[in-house]
RNA sequence: GGCGCCAUGGUCUAACGGUUAGGACACGGCUCUUUCAAGGCCGCGGCGGGGGUUCAACUCCCCCUGGCGCUACCA
């Protein structure tokens, strides 16, 4: 195969979606699979809808999932500029050329005209498109409107016969009447080029061989192979990927989770979940497997094994599968990730001392296995850094509300700050030593521990817990919970 | 309205035209267990409808229905 060159072309218009992001994971893919370039090319062509932060954030997300690119913004590269606003002067030149081949014309409508056009055509339940008003314009008239400076743009002069088709990966031949395509826009009155004249200049300009976009491209396809064939240069490889919905069938949004795709970075989720998921939702290599390590995905992705249907995002899924990430994760890694959502939690220090490190790791280690995402780690484990225990009322009904709980507690308190040998088969010795005094199962026993010292009826093993807890703060919260009972029967 | 894409359980997916239609998530049960998870076992649940072609159709063709996309001087 030729040196492959595929691109990843967002609009800096809002933050990255998961739809973008996973455009540029198969862009990626494909790269990393075949060797050539990745290249990161941005549509600022829209001066309106402009978000300036958005290429921060679209650079950051692409950073994240370790998606590197070889060209564009920040590395550079022989093709440039990479932005299309930088590159005003290759489209003037270009749609002068084609206005000179008879393939384009100015066009003076109003946009009041055309919305009006446009309304008579559905009331009329016609096809909408341009009616050609400005077509025949001579020369001369073009000439003097120019010169009075009315506003034109320049539209693509579409064959009224025939048809234009063209071939996609994922979905094979794909024809389109030329008479259905209206005589659409290459360069708006302000002087900038419309999506579908840029996108198709820059990537012949940058020599781009295979075009992965989302399904919603589709339709605006042969319009692209027409300016290719008035240009008289050869089109790309397509491959439309299908678009990724909510849950409801309609356009992913707030209401089925994040929809920023930095947003899952902040929830928690690993990057190679992320990767994994993203890339499976919607793409297979023909197997069962759905678990794929980075360099798996590189060796098997292939355009073929995209499908061809709409997908919806399932967020418990990417859950479960970003916990057998964590689960599979090196504890030193988690440690690290889950550190900033206890300090944003305030259970932890902006700087903790090494003390204070070292019992956070303890802790998290005990919880590892049970998150779903990294931002869980708060919630599962903030008794262990706040002293003041929320008890849990069921549980506190079921367990600590028996008569014999205080006096049970109270030979454990005394067992425990007595014992030299704190560790975990000391604990585990301790209470079940306690057990058989008190003539009680170790559930019996255990049950009634836990609450007194984490206020909850779930957790960790009571004896992990109690021994990451440590003896001074164990003793301490027995002491406080038997206070607490001594009231409740007083009250 | 027009044009286009698509159609396997709720969701993601697999299946040379010949399989009891397989796997995963979710859900339910059991098991393991000091709780919760994780794990193991079991279960629930599917080829949208109608015509063809064929000895044989989830698979190929046509129609219908449904979903989605496009129909901008937005991308």
């Amino acid at each position: 195969m030729e040196k492959i060159r595929v691109r990843f072309a967002p609009s800096p218009t809002g933050s990255p979606h998961i739809g973008n992001i996973r455009t540029a994971v198969y862009d990626w893919l494909f790269r990393q699979r075949h060797g050539g370039s990745f290249v990161v090319r941005i549509e600022d062509t829209d001066r309106a809808r402009f978000v300036p932060t958005s290429l921060d954030e679209l650079l950051d997300s692409l950073r994240w999932l370790g998606l590197q690119w070889d060209e564009g913004p920040e590395v550079g590269g022989e093709y440039g500029p990479y932005f299309q606003s930088e590159r005003l002067t290759h489209y003037d030149k270009l749609v002068k050329q084609l206005i000179e081949q008879g393939d384009a014309y100015y066009c003076f409508c109003t946009s009041e005209r055309l919305a009006e056009m446009r309304k008579a055509q559905e009331a009329a339940k016609q096809p909408t498109g341009y009616d050609r008003a400005c077509v025949s314009c001579s020369k001369e008239d073009v000439q003097s409107k120019l010169a009075q400076g009315i506003p034109a743009v320049v539209r693509f002069k579409v064959p009224q016969d025939g048809n234009t088709s063209f071939h996609d990966v994922v979905r094979g031949e794909i024809t389109f009447e030329n008479r259905l395509l209206d005589d659409f826009v290459l360069l708006k009155s302000d002087g900038f080029p419309t999506y579908q004249f840029a996108n198709v200049v820059d990537d012949h300009l940058m020599e781009i061989t295979h075009i992965i976009r989302g399904e919603e491209w589709i339709s605006s396809t042969p319009k692209h192979v027409l300016i290719y064939q008035a240009f008289g240069w050869t089109p790309p490889v397509f491959a439309h990927p299908p678009l990724i919905f909510g849950s409801d069938r309609t356009k992913l949004s707030k209401r089925h989770g994040a929809v920023a795709f930095l947003d899952y970075k902040e929830r928690g989720f690993l990057p190679e979940a992320m990767l994994n998921y993203l890339t499976t939702l919607g793409w297979s290599d023909g197997t069962d497997q759905e678990l794929f390590s980075r360099d798996e995905l590189i060796e098997k992705f292939t355009l073929e094994g995209i499908v061809n249907h709409p997908v919806i995002f399932d967020m418990q899924k990417l859950e479960w599968m970003n916990g057998v990430y964590i689960r599979a994760a090196d504890i030193g890694l988690i440690t690290e990730l889950c550190l900033p959502y206890l300090q944003k939690a305030g259970l932890l220090p902006a700087n903790p001392t090494p003390a204070e490190m070292e019992y956070a790791s303890s802790v998290i280690a005990l919880e590892k296995d049970k998150l779903k995402v990294l931002s869980d780690v708060a919630e599962l484990t903030s008794f262990f850094f706040q002293d003041e225990l929320e008890f849990d009322e069921k549980g506190v009904g079921k367990w600590l509300s028996k008569e014999h709980v205080p006096t049970l507690l109270g030979k454990l308190m005394d067992k425990l700050s007595a014992l030299t040998d704190f560790s975990i088969e000391g604990i585990d010795a301790v209470v079940r030593e306690v057990g058989e005094e008190m003539e009680m199962s170790g559930g019996q026993v255990i049950h009634p521990t836990r609450m007194a010292v984490t206020g909850r009826t779930v957790g960790p093993g009571l004896f992990e817990t109690i021994s990451a807890l440590g003896q001074a703060r164990v003793v301490a919260r027995i002491k406080r919970t038997l206070e607490m009972l001594s009231e409740m029967q007083v009250g």
